[in-house]
DNA sequence: AGGTAACCGAGACGGTACGTCTAGTCTTCTA
DNA sequence: TAGAAGACTAGACGTACCGTCTCGGTTACCT
């Protein structure tokens, strides 16, 4: 259960209320999506929840770290984690799903709050880049793949195009200048793929 | 003066005072850096800067459009815009210029703080997106001059290779968990390139 | 003005809202009334008042003295400082008046209450001893107008006469064992005065 | 057994805990003693006892009742009901233990916290009255015996004499404007009884 | 000897007020 | 009439206790 870090229990004391617990969640999701995630504030989304803002100060640390907690439990989509014999497949499936995020607005200002609130609050920060982690090491494992199959020459550093993979896909969602379509990602994926040395074209 | 749009002066009446001005710029830029953009307030500015809140309010909007003014009067480096002869000699040397601002923590942090704000204010977010479309077309411009040398295809989408460059760059500043060397530029400007085609080699 | 203290003006500023003032006041006595001393709240008050909470706080440090303030400002009965020509005729005339307060519940809950806070509250317990010194002083001023008229032996104690004096009221008033009634003042003078070694009597 | 009133036994059941009981009054007086009555709660009383507050919850009604019944057990001075032959020396005697409180801070503390807390909370209220009335029921009998023997006249307010008595002794340790020593406490009874007209002189 | 009732600890829960903070706005005086 | 000073409304912050309520576990009396 990635929610909330249970605490130690040692003996006896009353049970955590499973109601209170997923009020917090759903009503955290459901202020974000109505009013966007700047003007959502622990009281509101206690007044919401119907519980107690001390509830919620027990088991969560801030604000982002609950609507980090909510939207990984109540939205966040499977990241696929693809098998497709290729890397171009594997990468175009990956990024077809990552750019879906575009089409939900709540996903959309959920990752855009996230991402300001690590800058703004170190504590939140490391929490956040743990996750980021987590996400880059999905892409790092297909592009380990494809060196160990042959497709990628060993010296390509697979951790600048990590970077470059999402740095594309956030810059483009923080800054709002151009629009993210998951039509995009099959061309993005090839430009990637050159980039590193790929055999499979030019 | 690229600095708190000045207001239609009509007639007669006390001048605006380049001394608070200037007082209030000075004091945005030392805040960030002793105390970081999050703590900064407006009434901190007021106070360090020895002037009204209101005098603040009547020239900025909010703060990030005040730090934003002082960042670019005071500290942003001018960007080069490098003429070498090759396009991946122009790359780099705007890279490498770019990659700087990991050296100095003043202008990571401001660099930082303005993305956020930008998330979290949407009066915000279009000043602050006016001025990284500037600094994306200086990148666009070396590209299509790479164009029409011959140094990539007609065929290169451009604006993907731009966010690809930007998106690194921010992507490592935002999440923090891989540093950002200057040294590194040339690496990553090849990478690039290879992606979009280029003729110079593999 | 004996009200919120009025803080060092050197300059321009905006001047101290007259009516923000009054209606903080009125609310914090209404309240008093309706719901008790140890019910009110500085936000009761400040929700009642229509009235910022900060506000509130800029000028009185406690909901101790500005309840204080307010019963000072709008209830307290000017304490009369009679001079009928004969130390009982005084006392008796003080004693009637103060004793009077037993017949307002307003009054009884507000002494009581801000006794109560004073126990509590050092900070207070200053405030709060000051006022009723002067109260003190104006029975002491009574006593000492007796030993010059020859009334009352030089030797007297009119410290301990002036404490039995208000701590027979006090007692009552806060312990509640027993009616305190402006018919029993003179009774209670006279026995206090013989107790003094007035020649008048016995 | 004064203390905290035993519940109905019906039948069987685990006895209460002489343990946890004696180490909350034991706590409840530290308390008292090192942060002063009113930064004294039950979840710090709790914390120092190491018990649950709802084991004191079970037992005391309020922090009140608890720190009398704390007071009553382990703190208070038995009163002496003293018998000297004479109403002089009775009453001296007894003021003389009272105003001994005077030289232990603790039991100022306590007398001064739990008159306070009477006046804001009118179920302890009368817990406290009866106390008060225990006390005032010594006093009222020396005084009723120094009628008997006439050393009073059979017409003196007996009820007022005691609150004379209480009420200077209240007022001095309530207000802190004068000090309250044992050495004064035979003028005091002097200048009290000459107020009733003993023939003892003047 | 077993049941069972009341105890005890731990600690989560809904509440409520605290006093602080910052945002923006408004008012007054001064230069 | 700009600017300094600072009072004002508004509202969230995170903390502290309150008194209540489960829990799991422990006695000790009473069949």
């Amino acid at each position: 259960m990635p929610t909330g870090e249970t605490h130690n229990r040692r003996t006896g004391g009353r049970t955590r209320s499973q109601d209170a617990h997923h009020a917090v969640l759903t009503a955290a999701i459901e202020l974000v999506e109505e009013i966007g995630y700047q003007a959502v504030t622990i009281e509101r989304i206690a007044a919401r929840a119907d519980v107690a803002k001390s509830t919620i100060y027990r088991w969560w640390k801030s604000k982002a770290v609950l609507v980090m907690d909510a939207y990984r439990t109540a939205v966040e989509q499977r990241m696929p984690e693809p098998d497709t014999g290729s890397l171009a497949g594997d990468l175009t499936a990956f990024a077809t799903a990552l750019y879906g995020v575009s089409e939900h607005s709540l996903r959309m200002r959920t990752l855009r709050g996230l991402m300001a609130e690590a800058q703004l609050d170190p504590a939140f920060a490391d929490h956040f880049r743990e996750w980021v982690e987590s996400r880059r090491a999905v892409v790092l494992a297909l592009l380990d793949r494809g060196v160990r199959r042959g497709e990628l020459p060993p010296t390509a550093d697979l951790e600048a195009a990590t970077d470059q993979f999402f740095g594309l896909f956030w810059y483009r969602l923080l800054v709002g200048h151009q629009p993210l379509d998951p039509s995009q990602a099959p061309a993005h994926v090839d430009q990637l793929l050159h980039g590193l040395g790929t055999g499979h074209g030019r």
